[in-house]
DNA sequence: GTGGATGTTCGGCAATGTCGAACGCCGTTC
DNA sequence: GAACGGCGTTCGACATTGCCGAACATCCAC
């Protein structure tokens, strides 16, 4: 790739590797991992330092992410047309199937959740907007996968005794091709389930994914197959978000 | 700033630049913002866009800010520390006064919400982690300032008719030390109120505030004044929080 | 057609950021 | 208590790096 500014990459680099690790990470650490020179690494923290992507521990001299990222990551929220057109059918969706309602987008082969509403009990529950979740094994990421908005893994991690093994997984996405619709049983969680459909935008091209999840015994009939109505629902919901996306409109 | 990488910075700068302005942003427009050539704020850009911070807009070419710095941005959350140990106290404190609660951080001459509970009603309210909200018109900014956790601001912006003035501010903020809690009444938005109290850290240095915002009627009494009842909760949940951080401990 | 937008490419120059070694500091170890 | 190894930090020299500006390809409006 010709034209591409090294600091910057390595300054995300520096960042997506404080964002995974726990919490708070030695210099010399990060200078190791990316194979750099201490110098040069100090020099790029001392830059994202100063534009407060970073902080540093004043006592332990150990670095970690800056407040101005949260404020750039909400600021991502307000903007993404994904996000601001699903919001109205989210709502009546989570309050319709009396599921929590999730929405979520591929980023570095794995679902973004770009929005989520609670399911409306008042049970306790935290939210997980900006949190990654699996593709392979969430019927959000399976609805990605099958509509070719993120490329097919190499290489697939196991969760539960359910979750599908990478050589079943074309054939499984050739069935949520054919539905419409995707499903996950037990695949991430015992004792949860989840429904997605697609989302498409201009053009027809698949954007993002909605879905709602929530335990098995709800989600499914006693045949251990997602309920027909709330497939319903979570389809109906994902059409109307196409559709103000722009979706038909030439 | 001696040895502080300027293609960093200049990246930074866009981004902020993006979340600033409405949306997306046309090229020309940030390279004659910041006064640099197109060509280098393209390099900058195909840079970011690399690595998920921008995204590009296929049909106008414009840049927006990406999805990759909505994970970091959460990532943030799940490291910061005085985020992390305030909620425990802040679903109480929600409880108990009835009112939203809100944690706030200085970031860049403003309050950063770092933590937000809902009123405990079930009327429609909108999450406002990561917003950036004046330091001189609230009451987590006031504490903010009053403990030199911010420099005072050399001008300030009026909101309503009882927004703080400049010359006012130093009396004022006196009296939010004199107290050891600042309210905000109307001074940003009409027929809202707000208390707030300082979070010590380490060493005893204020490193947030937390705080109840409400209707005028709920929060104030007869006078005018802050219920003596909410601002003891307020006062409690902060010396609850700076506790837990360590503030007392040798 | 033409004008003025847009985003994009390219080559040459030198300013820029990288490297590596040396520094100061702190805690542990012997 | 001195020596060691670890940390983050500073510095100067080298040449790689990424800047600049002009030219390019497109598009839209007039």
């Amino acid at each position: 790739m010709p034209g591409t500014v090294q600091s910057i990459e390595r300054a995300a680099a520096i960042l997506r590797m404080l964002a995974g690790g726990p919490g708070h990470l030695a210099l010399a650490d990060i200078a190791r991992s990316l194979d750099l020179a201490k110098g040069t690494v100090h020099g790029i923290l001392r830059t994202l330092q100063h534009v407060g992507f970073v902080e540093q521990d004043r006592s332990s001299g150990h670095y970690q992410l800056g407040a101005a990222l949260l404020h750039l990551g909400t600021s991502y929220l307000d903007i993404n047309e994904l996000r601001s057109r699903s919001i109205n059918w989210a709502d009546p969706l989570a309050a319709r199937s009396g599921e929590a309602v999730r929405i979520g987008t591929v980023l570095e082969g794995r679902v973004l959740v770009v929005h989520h509403v609670f399911r409306p009990d008042d049970t306790f529950q935290t939210l997980d907007i900006g949190t990654l979740l699996p593709l392979h094994a969430t019927a959000l990421g399976k609805v990605l996968l099958a509509y070719r908005a993120a490329p097919l893994p190499s290489a697939v991690e196991g969760f539960t005794r359910r979750t599908v093994a990478l050589r079943e997984l074309p054939a499984h996405l050739d069935r949520v091709r054919e539905n419409g619709w995707a499903a996950d049983i037990e695949e991430l969680t015992l004792g949860e389930a989840a429904i997605a459909a697609p989302i498409r935008g201009y053009g027809g091209l698949v954007v993002g994914a909605i879905g709602i999840s929530g335990r098995v015994e709800r989600l499914c009939d006693s045949h251990y197959e997602p309920r027909a109505r709330l497939v319903g629902y979570v389809r109906n919901a994902a059409r109307a978000i196409s559709r103000d996306l722009g979706w038909g409109v030439s």
